[in-house]
DNA sequence: CGAGCGTTTGAAATCGGTCAACAGCAGTGG
DNA sequence: CCACTGCTGTTGACCGATTTCAAACGCTCG
């Protein structure tokens, strides 16, 4: 993991392209200035590395500047659940605010980049900057709503439905970011899918194979190309049958 | 629903029982006597009825005084998801503050009673108290990490553990309050909880029965008296409680 | 006291899990 | 450059936990 100091203007927060999706959304041309300063050092992590720990004191949160990273728990018996996919513009490490300790551990899927944004400096900031307050509020909101999905699509679908709506979801956060949402690499293994979504790495394999005969998508190793994004859509139950 | 103007003092926040687990904690007395004014309202519930309903405009959250909510989002072919079940103490209508629109319903399991804490004003006064401003992050990181737990259960245990797990869960916010862990009565259906655990209603009735069998507890109907809470520990795949 | 849910229980069906074998690709080193 | 090795992903056969279907029981409340 490699610190890196931000010295020129250029990978400010003020300049940075993702500013429409972290932090400074909705705010004024003088407050993300201010925010720049809360932002002074940014970390590397090379892919497997992790960005924090479960158990790690935390005193910051972190910007995804490039890459992806997954938050994972573990169980003691060794069980993992991924709880979140993360993409370059969200913040990573909130479920750790509640008692300054991470909930989970975060590993880069490839090389990344995050934004260390001290907690203490972040907070003293809201005060002062209430659309910057807002932001923070409506990102951990968000959390939870999507969070609340995951619960829906864990608790109430079927493998299929979970799947589809799984790259559909991945489709839309790639298309947001000027990616075709059409045609994608998976950042992650079949396993890493099969954790996020509960089911096994047979079972993700095999239903892939199942939407290539049925030519919603073709998939090689982890490249994804959607071929029928409505019938996509009618298996993620958008009208669902049983 | 039951509009209540709140008059006498043996109604403030800084009089309220259930300081320790709502908005006041960590607050100074004269920082609760400030949180007491933003709470100018309560609403009473009866069984059944809605505190707010998946779409509506928010612009309050809410802090549970007495009874249990339900929290559910429902999908457009009828299927529900029950995403939390709520104790007095704690703030429900998190998920909304993302985009200001309820993203669940929440409906009141038996009657209850719910303070409006308006956002606008826990906002503005979350910039003047640094401990409240902390306070309500906790309170919004702990829903996070709460979430994430519950996605660990449905996506990684079998039903068994996920039962074990729920009723160690209850148990454990029951004694919080000062009612015993050992014996309540659950204020769900069969239905609701076995839409929160991800399993049919049959299942967790076939569970409730195996777990009378093997002297772990006692069920009649809706009362539970827990009887070996080792054994439901180890059931529920814990070496020791979280 | 009877109607209607909510709950329990049984039997059959099935989705997804488990076990096992193999294929394909990447990296290593001779 | 190729053989070797290890890791990831695919596929098949079988199994079993949970669902589905069905029926009966027993609270609760009007």
């Amino acid at each position: 993991m490699n610190h890196i100091p931000i010295a020129d203007a250029s990978n400010k927060c003020s300049t940075c392209l993702l500013g429409s999706f972290c932090l400074p959304v909705g705010l004024s041309i003088e407050d993300v200035a201010k925010v720049d300063t809360l932002v002074t050092e940014r970390l590397r992590l090379k892919k497997g590395e992790t960005l924090y720990r479960q158990g790690d004191a935390l005193n910051a949160v972190y910007g995804l500047r490039f890459g992806t990273l997954k938050t994972h728990i573990t169980l003691s018996d060794g069980r993992e659940q991924i709880t979140g996919f993360h993409l370059p513009g969200e913040i990573v490490g909130l479920d750790g605010i509640g008692d300054l300790h991470q909930q989970s551990t975060a590993t880069a899927l490839e090389d990344s980049e995050a934004c260390i944004i001290p907690m203490a400096d972040l907070e003293s900031m809201a005060r002062l900057l209430p659309s910057l307050q807002q932001q923070f509020h409506r990102i951990l909101s968000r959390e939870i709503s999507q969070d609340h999905s995951h619960l829906l699509s864990l608790g109430s679908m079927r493998a299929e439905e979970r799947l589809a709506n799984f790259l559909l979801n991945l489709a839309e956060r790639y298309s947001l970011r000027g990616y075709s949402g059409q045609e994608f690499n998976l950042r992650m293994s079949r396993e890493d899918i099969g954790s996020y979504l509960g089911m096994q790495i047979e079972t993700v394999s095999r239903l892939f194979s199942r939407f290539t005969e049925a030519g919603v998508l073709q998939i090689k190793l982890r490249n994804v190309k959607l071929l029928d994004v409505t019938a996509l859509n009618e298996i993620a139950g958008q009208k669902s049958q049983r």
